[in-house]
DNA sequence: CGATATACCTCATACTACGAGGCATCCGAG
DNA sequence: CTCGGATGCCTCGTAGTATGAGGTATATCG
């Protein structure tokens, strides 16, 4: 994709809601994965396929810190957002609110000065 | 992407925005990559190198119907929106208010029952 | 004992949008 | 008159995402 003029929130939604959710609660992939099914009222359900990976690049990136827990013979990785993941989350969440502007605009036939 | 639990939203903006404008208004190619800028006050930028196989793809798939159009020596594709199209459109504006209101829950960080 | 839930993971695939480029015409500035 | 920019169409290669399917292993409950 290389550099883009819109940015990536026509994807990207599963980046920016990790962080949310991580910002305020750190969580482990498999719970990641239905937090986000749940607090999106079914209508976000991003598989375990995407997840995971994710948290492994965001973790390179340096978005996510983790830490292993063994909780009665289960591996949980747990996953938190650093502070580089917040600030990166604030950018994120700024732009996904004026592109989701923008298409209402045209969705609702908004006119803008030429 | 196969059949997809989470729809196209996240993608398919250009889709739906192409069957929003060429609704209320028959444009071209060319016209309607400005068109997308104008009306989404710049938040969307979407480049011919998108728009045009889209379109192609749209009337193949029977959602537009083009005529062809002569205007001093430059020739225009003027698409608009069929039946289909319209129908669509609907579905498609459906699903991707749910998304966002699914999105903005995980932002506000609206709780939903277990 | 076996199915289900938990918990991690990878892989191939499909598809999108992007930027860069190419072609031709018209118009206005110099 | 010439040259550049705008108009108007197009294709291509690339990068990147999310998907589903599949794989492993353990705990739990009927």
């Amino acid at each position: 994709m290389a550099k883009r003029s819109n940015p990536d929130f026509l994807n990207g939604v599963p980046e920016m809601t990790i962080l949310k959710l991580l910002e305020s609660q750190p969580m482990y992939g498999y719970e990641l994965v239905q937090a986000i099914r749940l607090r999106s009222d079914n209508h976000l359900d991003f598989g375990e396929g995407c997840i995971y990976p994710l948290l492994h690049r965001m973790e390179k990136e340096g978005l996510l810190s983790s830490r292993k827990e063994t909780v009665s013979g289960r591996e949980r990785i747990i996953y938190r957002t650093t502070r580089t993941g917040k600030k990166r989350l604030q950018e994120t969440v700024h732009v996904w609110q004026e592109t989701v502007q923008g298409v209402q605009a045209v969705l609702k036939g908004i006119q803008y000065a030429t």
